[in-house]
DNA sequence: TTAGGTGCAAACGTTTTGCAACTTG
DNA sequence: CAAGTTGCAAAACGTTTGCACCTAA
């Protein structure tokens, strides 16, 4: 499911729920779907606040909320005491892990792991909805690693 | 490494750090340690209050704290807003599964998934550090399940 | 005696909401 | 027109800190 499919993804949720389309959320959408990587609210805002001055804090944050709900965004958890958000792509799922000397994030799929969790979770007596799981480890970028901080995503890494 | 030993542990904190030990701090830790299953810091200033009405919530806050950073609890992140801990046993890591329909929290660890996190870190070029996996599920308690809320910790289930 | 600890109240940053004015369908 | 949406400002929230008064060592 691509950037386009989000688009139809939202117009299906905003029909069911009798949604207006208003140019806030369009621009909110569109600032959403171009990012790469992780946001927050505030970088939403500020984004969207850049093409379209008079636009809300409080409408950044509803139509986040709404996403949510629509499913376009999920909320990741980093470690820093900020709600974070990231595009839900499904055929994209991935989990995260962060570096403890520089802050780096590397997105990965383990496919073997993503296996036994869902047979832990039947073991247990769950149907699995969904995962988070955040590594933390110490890179050995050596002299690279320290401090190079929150740098774009390289993608993700397929295993 | 039992109660007794994060006792320990805490008095060599204590002691590398020329922390003073006080009635509030004893309280806390009793407070802490005694706890089954997870905790927010408002949970912990209640309990401490109950037993000791004049205790302040910023110490309990300031205590919690050094709990930590002493590495007797750890942060854990169950998708409510909030921040809660839970005590650090060694010996005990686990992760979670949430029913996403009543609530219900089972903790569990599976080895082999323990493994296939390392090996994925290294493959990455981390040395992994620590990790954080919180499924999401339903579970097939059926009429028993809605709503049962948070409820006791039922022990760690191995596999 | 003195470094460290406590309780209070206030500051903080973020998230959330009430409301009157304004769009969309 | 009616229902839904917006921007503002303020409330609510959990978290964190400054400070004057205590207390362990």
């Amino acid at each position: 499911m691509d950037v386009v499919d989000l688009g139809a993804q939202w117009r299906a949720y905003c029909a069911s729920r009798a949604l207006k389309s208003t140019r806030q959320r369009a621009v909110l959408l569109d600032v959403v779907l171009g990012w790469s990587g992780h946001f927050s609210l505030d970088d939403v805002f500020s984004a969207a606040a850049a093409e379209m001055p008079a636009i809300g804090y409080a409408t950044a944050y509803r139509t986040l909320k709404l996403f949510l709900e629509a499913g376009l965004i999920a909320p990741i958890d980093l470690g820093d005491g900020v709600s974070r958000y990231e595009i839900v792509r499904h055929e994209e799922h991935h989990d995260h892990i962060v570096c403890v000397g520089c802050g780096r994030v590397v997105e990965f799929v383990d496919a073997h792991i993503e296996e036994l969790q869902v047979e832990v979770a039947h073991r247990l007596g769950f149907d699995l909805v969904a995962h988070r799981m955040d590594l933390r480890g110490r890179c050995r970028l050596g002299e690279h690693c320290p401090h190079r901080s929150p740098l774009g995503p390289a993608g993700v890494v397929q295993s």
